[in-house]
DNA sequence: TTAATATATTGCAATATTACGATAATAAAT
DNA sequence: ATTTATTATCGTAATATTGCAATATATTAA
């Protein structure tokens, strides 16, 4: 991504960052669709269901498992994944925060 | 951002990843942040306010400007900017919604 | 018109992301 | 122990992002 002076913020800002950051993909928006209608998944299906390749897919769960925006629990040879509804929740509410606060305001 | 394969996802995916993606930066994130607490602002606020030069903060600018979700408007010699209202509300509806329907199920 | 002010654009170096083939690691089944 | 099935990691090429100096553009003031 280039020099990103993430120093230079606070951690609060930063975190925010990340988690959008992790969802701010075509891919990782479709899985976190496809994991909301079917529950929970293996990564196996996630492959069928989307036109990229197996290692390219393990690389966007993990991105979303880093965000804490899934999580994934061994489950014989396969492992599970699910959506952290913790973290939509959370999202969520600073979106509608923002949102009440521009309420009275005009541009 | 490396190769990534917008036309293999849907329209509403690639909308939200791109408002998103937009948002998944700390000094984005900041600006939001300056600009809900000073309502508007001139370019040359948020030079002041971030460590950061003036054409690094008319870039982010324009990234947020180009996802909708801050808008400039020309004011004599400066722009006012300010954000979208409508943007947060949406994003803030779309993660309630999935909080929502993640409610009555376990992970 | 010239100078001053405010913002945008260009060009470039440093770094990050994306995608995938090849391969490793792990666990169950035979 | 070997095979099979599932996921993760490594290496790498292609591309995108970030940050800034230099410069251009645009508007107001003198």
């Amino acid at each position: 991504m280039g020099i990103t002076k993430s120093a230079s913020f606070t951690e609060e800002q930063n975190e925010l960052a990340n988690v959008l950051k992790a969802l701010g993909h075509p891919a990782r928006v479709a899985i976190v669709q496809y994991l909301l209608k079917v529950d929970t998944c293996i990564c196996g299906d996630i492959v069928n269901e989307l036109p990229l390749a197996q290692p390219t897919i393990s690389q966007h769960l993990k991105e979303l498992k880093n965000a804490n925006i899934i999580q994934g629990t061994i489950e014989g040879k396969s492992i599970c994944y699910c959506l952290n509804k913790e973290m939509f929740s959370k999202v969520g509410r600073y979106f509608m925060g923002v949102s009440i606060s521009l309420e009275n305001k005009c541009c």
